[in-house]
DNA sequence: CTGAAAGCGCTTACAG
DNA sequence: CTGAAAGCGCTTACAG
C-alpha cells in the first residue's frame, strides 16, 4: 500500500540499489539520477526513516532531556539545540523530567533503545553522581549541572562566582544582612550557594541559608515566612529565575518595598525582570550560547570518541538595577 | 558488540520469539519470562527501537510542530503533549518553524518519513490552506491555528469572541479610541481582529488597526511609532503575549503613564502580567488544556481514521487588571 | 557506474 | 505455550 524504494526503482528501471545512491551521495550517473528523482515525484516515494537508520545504524537524532521546558532557561537551551540539530539534518527528542530521578531513569534507557547520536542532559545530582558508576552507553554532555568530574563532558556556569558576586554587589551597595534562597535538587544551586557563602565569610558576614523545591510556589511560601519574621534579612540571594519570581511575590504579599525595606537578586536575565518595579538585579547566562556550545561539544565527541573529557564553564554577567538600590 | 535479541534467547536457552513475547505482551509462561528477564538483566539487552518499529509498523513517536518553543504558549502546550505521550509510552519529535513555510515544509515531510503515529502542528496561514489540496499522510492535530474547515481535526480559541471581549470591556471602561495592535502571519492574530472590529462596529466606533510581525521587537518599534503621534487612541488591544510586551515597553518609553495616558490589553496570562505595574489586562488561554485536548483528539483520530472532522473550541478568560483602570 | 544479494534487529503469522 | 522462518524497507560490501 505505501510506496518503497522497490517502486520507485520499478518506475525508473534501475535497482534499489541505485535509488539508494541517487537518494544518498553514491556514485550514480546523471541520467539515472535524474530518472530516480522523477520516479520519486511521480510516485510520492518518502524513504522510510527506522528502516535507513537500522541498515545504517545511524539514528541521526539527538535526545534533549531537562528538568521543565518550561523554565526559560531550558526553553532558550532548547531551541538553540533544535536549531544546531536542525543544520545539521539531525532531529530532537524532547524530554521533561521534572527532576524525578525515575523518569530520568527511564529517558535515559529509552535514548539506548534509540541508539541516538548524543544526547544533551540537566541531571539531577543524584543521578549525576550515578553516572560515575554506571557511564552512558551514548555520547552525552551534561549541561546547567556536571556530574562526577571527568566522567562525561559538560558545560556549566561559573556558578561559584556568580553566586559570589552576586553578594559582593550587594556588599558594595550597603547591605549586610544577606540571605540566600537556594534549590534544593541541583548541583547548581548547591554550587551558587557555596559561592554565595565565600563572600559572605570573605565579607565578614554571618551566612542566613534556606532550600527548597526550585519552583516559583515553594518559593514565594518559604519566602513569605521568612521574610515575615521580624529579624529578616535585608537583602536576599536566590538560585534562579523561578524562585526569583517566587520572592517578588512575597515581598509584594508582606507590602516590602524594594529596595528600601529588602534587596533582590538572583539568576537569568528573563525579559520580565527589567519591566517589573524595580527592575530586579540579576545574574544573566548565556542562554543560547550554552544550547550551541552544547551541541558542539557534543558533535566533537561524536567525531572524537577518545578526547579527554572537557568542561566548558561559561561567566555569567551582572546586570545591577533597582532591587539592589544604594541602601 | 552491541547485544541483540539473538545473545538474549542464546542466554536464556529459547528462541527469539520467545524472548521477543516476554518482553512484550505475547502467551509466555512464566517460567521462560523469568529466564528471559535474567538474560536480559544478565546481557544488559535494550531493544533496538528502529527495528522494533520496521517490524511492526508502529513508530509510537508524535511530531510536534511549532512557532518557536521559546513562545510562552507553545511552552506550555509542548509541556502538556510532551506528558500525554509520556503516559502513552510515546516519545515526542520537537520542530520551531519560525513560521517559515519552507521549515514547515521540510519537517512535514520529515513527519512522513518517521512514519510518525501523529502530529501535533501550530500552521502558518498559507500552509494550512494549503492542506486542502494535499492532505496530510498522518493524523494531525491542528493547535492554535485551524486551517481549511473540515480537512484535519482542530482546537483553537474562540478568537473572535476573545477580540471583542477586550473591546467590549474597554468600552465599558470608558475609552473610544481603541486601536488594535494584531500580527501578520497567523490566522489567530486574523481572527482576533476580526472580533475586535466587529465590536468596535457594535459600539458605533472607528477601528484603527497595525500589523506586524509577531515578536516583541517589531510590536516595540511599531507601537513606539504610533503612540508618539499626537492622535494616538488612549487604548490598545494586542494579539499575543510578545506583542503585548512590546507594546508595554514602547509606552513606558515614550513615558506614558498605565492607564492614565493609555489602556493596554492583551492575550496570554504569563506570570509576569500581574507583577508589573499596573498588571496588565489579559484574555487568558487555558493551555495546559489545549495541549492535552490536543492529544486527545489526536488519538481518538488515530484510533479511528474516519469520523467527521471536528473542531474544538475554547473560550478565553478575560482577566481585568489595572491597566485598563477606569478612564 | 551498476546490480544481485546479504543483512541490519526485530515481530509475527504459521505450524506444532 | 513455543520455535523456525519469513520479512519489515532500507544500505552496502561485493563483483562486474
Amino acid at each position: 500500500m505505501t510506496v518503497g524504494i522497490r517502486d520507485v526503482a520499478r518506475a525508473a528501471g534501475v535497482s534499489t540499489a541505485t535509488v539508494s545512491r541517487a537518494l544518498g551521495r553514491g556514485p550514480v550517473s546523471e541520467a539515472l539520477r535524474a530518472q530516480v528523482e522523477a520516479a520519486v515525484r511521480a510516485t510520492g516515494y518518502r524513504p522510510n526513516l527506522s528502516a535507513r537508520r537500522l541498515r545504517s545504524q545511524s539514528a541521526q537524532t539527538i535526545g534533549l532531556i531537562v528538568a521543565d521546558i518550561r523554565n526559560p532557561f531550558f526553553t532558550a537551551v532548547s531551541r538553540a539545540v533544535e536549531d544546531a540539530a536542525f543544520a545539521s539534518g539531525m532531529r530532537v527528542i524532547l524530554c521533561n523530567t521534572d527532576e524525578d530521578p525515575a523518569r530520568e531513569a527511564m529517558y535515559l534507557r529509552l535514548m539506548e533503545e534509540e541508539r541516538v547520536t548524543g544526547v544533551i542532559f540537566a541531571p539531577t545530582e543524584g543521578t549525576a553522581a550515578a553516572l560515575r558508576d554506571d557511564p552512558l552507553r551514548f555520547p552525552v554532555v551534561l549541561i546547567d549541572r556536571a556530574g562526577p568530574p571527568g566522567t562525561h563532558d559538560s558545560i556549566v556556569l561559573d556558578n561559584p562566582e556568580a553566586g559570589a558576586a552576586l553578594v559582593d554587589h550587594l556588599v558594595g551597595q550597603g547591605y549586610t544582612r544577606i540571605g540566600g534562597l537556594f534549590g534544593s535538587t541541583s548541583s547548581t544551586a548547591r554550587e551558587r550557594r557555596a559561592g554565595y557563602e565565600a563572600a559572605i565569610a570573605r565579607h565578614g558576614l554571618a551566612p542566613c541559608v534556606r532550600t527548597i523545591p526550585p519552583n516559583a510556589g515553594a518559593a514565594e511560601a518559604e519566602a513569605g515566612r521568612w521574610l515575615g519574621q521580624a529579624d529578616r534579612p535585608d537583602a536576599l540571594v536566590v538560585s534562579n529565575g523561578l524562585i526569583l519570581m517566587g520572592a517578588l511575590r512575597a515581598a509584594r504579599g508582606l507590602g516590602l518595598a524594594l529596595p528600601g525595606d529588602l534587596a533582590l537578586a538572583g539568576f537569568d536575565n528573563e525579559p520580565w525582570t527589567d519591566l517589573v518595579e524595580p527592575g530586579l538585579t540579576v545574574v544573566e547566562q548565556p542562554v543560547a550560547e550554552i544550547g550551541a556550545q552544547a551541541m558542539r561539544l557534543l558533535f566533537e565527541r561524536i567525531e572524537n570518541p577518545d578526547q579527554p573529557v572537557r568542561k566548558l564553564m561559561l561567566s555569567g554577567r551582572l546586570i545591577p538595577r533597582g532591587s539592589t538600590g544604594r541602601r
